[in-house]
DNA sequence: TGTACATCAGTGAACGCGCGTTCACTGATGTAC
DNA sequence: TGTACATCAGTGAACGCGCGTTCACTGATGTAC
């Protein structure tokens, strides 16, 4: 039953949403292209009219990962008057028990990351574009895509290992999960009063 | 072909070493009871003399991954004189290329950090409890095990941020996976010179 | 210290399940006239 | 604008491969006497 070229269009949106998100939860391997089907309303059979393999649809999976990440920061950024101000917000959001406990939500670097290192050429170029691409729009809204790189790298880098951690100790170790978390916020947002790292 | 006690303990030793590197390398659904086996002169029929599942063995391979991380750390600091110096040599050695181009090597914070949300009950508790007793031993040779924990947690979070976001970009983009270890390397090391993160 | 037997580490084939991929088929859409 | 036919998005069954797990078998080790 052959559909209209916008309802298939949709359709496929809603498949690649979908997959963002799984690909988030459970990584590239962890989730099956009936899943994604599933999700998106349709059954596995017709997937192959709309990707070439699975690894296509990893492909826009990320792509829509990034995107929205980039989209949450840009935005975080824009809605708040200062700069401080901004990145407090956007710091307390990321490691946050929501984001946390949410898998799919959230930086898919930080759910995504050490699996990346594995991925085969294709997947690996597009995590790798998604990287540079947060990191350029990060410098920016600190205050200067050049000058403000490293400090982009750093904030990023904290956030990441840090959120990882947190997961990773969630549900055996709350405590510590939670201790994990509050040491970099705090770190982060009141670097004078927390000492320097050396 | 019954063979002694020692060498089938040897053999069990040698499978679950193999692991601790395949593990870090390929995650713990990457690789294979064969592969383990295969890699310790075994064929694979006999994995379960050994033993009960292939997570028993995934528990096994993150306690020795964590293990040798936590003697890397502490030799490191026991050889040097000045805890300034050990921490530099540290750093450089987690954020370096051999490390970065070696996933069997190196930190499994660093190589299973986010699948290690993912995992199960029991890898996941076993997981949790490496990052526990690294944080336990970092903070130590820190100079107190109380004082110097957000400062263990700080450290740690960006040099795991850093070298997993440095593996997912080598290969494909090596400029800025280099730009990303230099600046986490610079900024651990000199944080004065390179400004606070606000 | 020997001998006879039970144990069990290791081998290689086979099973079974999950999942990416293929295929024959359907029937509404899109297009040629 | 209408009609006839080709296209193609979607369906559901089936294929095939990888891999964790099981199994029958082997023969050296360990033990009971």
């Amino acid at each position: 039953m052959r559909i209209s070229k916008e309802a298939a269009a949709e359709n496929k949106a809603r498949v690649v949403k979908a997959a963002g998100r799984l690909i988030r939860e459970k990584g590239f391997e962890g989730f099956g292209v009936a899943e994604a089907m599933r999700e998106a309303g349709l059954t596995h059979g017709g997937f192959y009219n709309h990707f070439e393999t699975k690894e296509d649809l990893g492909v826009a999976a990320i792509r829509q990962a990034f995107d929205a990440a980039i989209a949450r920061l840009n935005r975080r950024f824009a809605e708040e008057s200062g700069r401080a101000k901004a990145l407090k917000r956007y710091v307390e959001r990321y490691l946050s028990e929501r984001i946390r406990d949410n898998l799919g939500l959230g930086c898919p670097m930080a759910s995504l990351g050490t699996e990346a290192a594995r991925y085969d050429q294709t997947l690996k170029a597009e995590f790798a574009d998604g990287v540079e691409s947060y990191l350029d729009a990060f410098a920016a809204v600190l205050g200067g895509a050049k000058e403000k790189r490293a400090e982009a790298i750093m904030i990023s880098s904290a956030l990441i290992g840090a959120l990882t951690l947190a997961r990773a100790c969630a549900g055996t170790k709350d405590a510590l999960s939670g201790e994990i978390m509050s040491a970099i916020r705090e770190y982060l947002l009141n670097p004078s009063a927390s000492g320097n790292p050396l």
